[in-house]
DNA sequence: TGCCTTCTCAACCACACGGTCATATATTCC
DNA sequence: GGAATATATGACCGTGTGGTTGAGAAGGCA
């Protein structure tokens, strides 16, 4: 891991806690099979048009998708494809921390 | 990547935020090599006592740190070790990002 | 028992953030 | 130009959260 320093640390929180709403995760996964425009992102993940445009903002001042106009419809897109992976790892801790409170229940024997 | 339904989102996204915070990262980092108790993690990251306190317990809650007391002590080290590997995915699309952006201040020659 | 150390817990405050509403901007079509 | 559509922006509000402070356990030791 890179030298996590205190301005590091911030950097890195950043886009930590951009992942870490709901909405957001909801809107990289409706992303993963092709470019949406805002339209029909607010159409799938059920939420005002406002907010979904921010939170697409957001997510991409991070650099986690790109953007594209195309006469007066936005298109997003994923830009970086890690962050399936970083979901594949975090699910995958909870899959751990799961079995082990599973395990625990299980009294000594 | 697992299907991020509602539930889902919601659960993968509290552990995203829970390394959404830059002393939390520094705790973590500070466990990096090895059990600290609370008093050498306070000196390390010079925070308030009651503070670090308080993120060690939500890094415990959500499964990425370990506790064991011994006396009046309480020592702390990392549960998933998957947690680095986190770090490290952000930092590389850090890298690439800043990689990019560096590209298009150079002018299209 | 009484004191000290170590840590946790509860209450509080200030601030950041998600959501919504209303409005602005930009593009297309008539 | 004017209306309609698609997106972005700003103001506002309620809630959640990080930090601090002070009190409260829990163990070690004289």
């Amino acid at each position: 891991m890179i030298q996590l320093n205190d301005a590091n640390a911030t950097l890195v929180a950043e886009r930590f806690r951009t992942l870490g709403e709901p909405m957001r995760l909801r809107l990289l996964q409706a992303l993963r099979d092709g470019e949406r425009s805002v339209g029909d992102l607010v159409d799938e993940v059920g939420a005002g048009q406002a907010n979904v445009s921010k939170h697409l903002q957001l997510l991409h001042r991070m650099g986690f998708v790109q953007r594209r106009k195309e006469g007066t419809t936005a298109l997003y897109r994923i830009a970086d494809a890690n962050v399936f992976k970083l979901c594949d790892l975090v699910c995958g801790g909870m899959r751990d921390e799961l079995d082990e409170k599973r395990r625990l229940l299980r009294p000594a024997r």
